[in-house]
DNA sequence: CGTAGATCAATCGCATACGATTTAATCGCA
DNA sequence: TGCGATTAAATCGTATGCGATTGATCTACG
């Protein structure tokens, strides 16, 4: 069932990175929101959970934990109440740098060459989107 | 990202499963329980887990859920009182008869052929045999 | 100008997941 | 035979995820 090995190989991808990630005291859903952050700065929660997919109720509290951890800062933007502006703190920024290499220890664990990647990558993505378009 | 389109790939799946179950009062793996129950009912929780790659700490609670409402029983293995051994009751079965359109329905969601899955299945089987290995 | 509706984040409740540890039972080897 | 090593399941603590709801803020329309 295509359903069963998506979720166990998600899982062991998952599983793969912990090691990677692990020293550097990041969980995976949290790397990705420094990977998104240090790509661009000053993203509004709401952009940041489009992006990644992921809801409030989620992003509130892991958020909260990164900016316990001194990585983040969460601050109203000024010009609309509503929304979080997510800004690195410098620890965050050096961090993120830290963890540069991870993409890369990564690919080589998966034994997949570059092209292999990419190939597989579209497919997920247009399964994804497929089954659940991103919001307009 | 790889790691990103997976995880997001591995929810949406997820998700597009929950409107199937939910009428059925199943969990996504609770569903997978109740699968790999109906074709091969009696395993211990040492085999299941190894097919789904779940480990106890997840499958205890999610197996007294199940039990719970009737659909399994769980009793020990008289010749080795360690291990625990997963029985469907009648009701189980006919919940998992309920259940064998899922897949089907789910099929069409994706906008798939049977070939493109397959395919899609053996290359995510294949990353996951090599990032994490099936228990000897 | 004012309020109904929309939007965004936060909160609540529940169900996975997993690392680490604990407990109980069996096995293997001296 | 008997005890240490191994195995299986359960338990504990922490971190996602998501549906549903709430509260605060903003927007748009009359």
């Amino acid at each position: 069932m295509l359903c069963f090995t998506l979720h166990s190989a998600a899982q062991a991808v998952h599983s793969a990175y912990t090691p990677l990630l692990e020293p550097l005291g990041l969980t995976y859903p949290q790397y990705l929101v420094l990977a998104s952050l240090a790509d661009k700065d000053g993203q509004g929660m709401g952009q940041l959970g489009a992006s990644l997919r992921l809801e409030s109720n989620t992003l509130t509290p892991l958020l909260k934990r990164m900016q316990a951890a001194g990585w983040l800062t969460r601050s109203r933007d000024p010009a609309d109440d509503r929304r979080v502006v997510l800004t690195l703190t410098n620890d965050g920024r050096t961090l993120a740098q830290r963890a540069e290499d991870v993409p890369r220890a990564f690919a080589e664990k998966t034994g997949l060459n570059p092209d292999q990647i990419r190939d597989l990558r579209d497919v997920l993505a247009v399964l994804r989107n497929r089954l659940k378009p991103a919001k307009a």
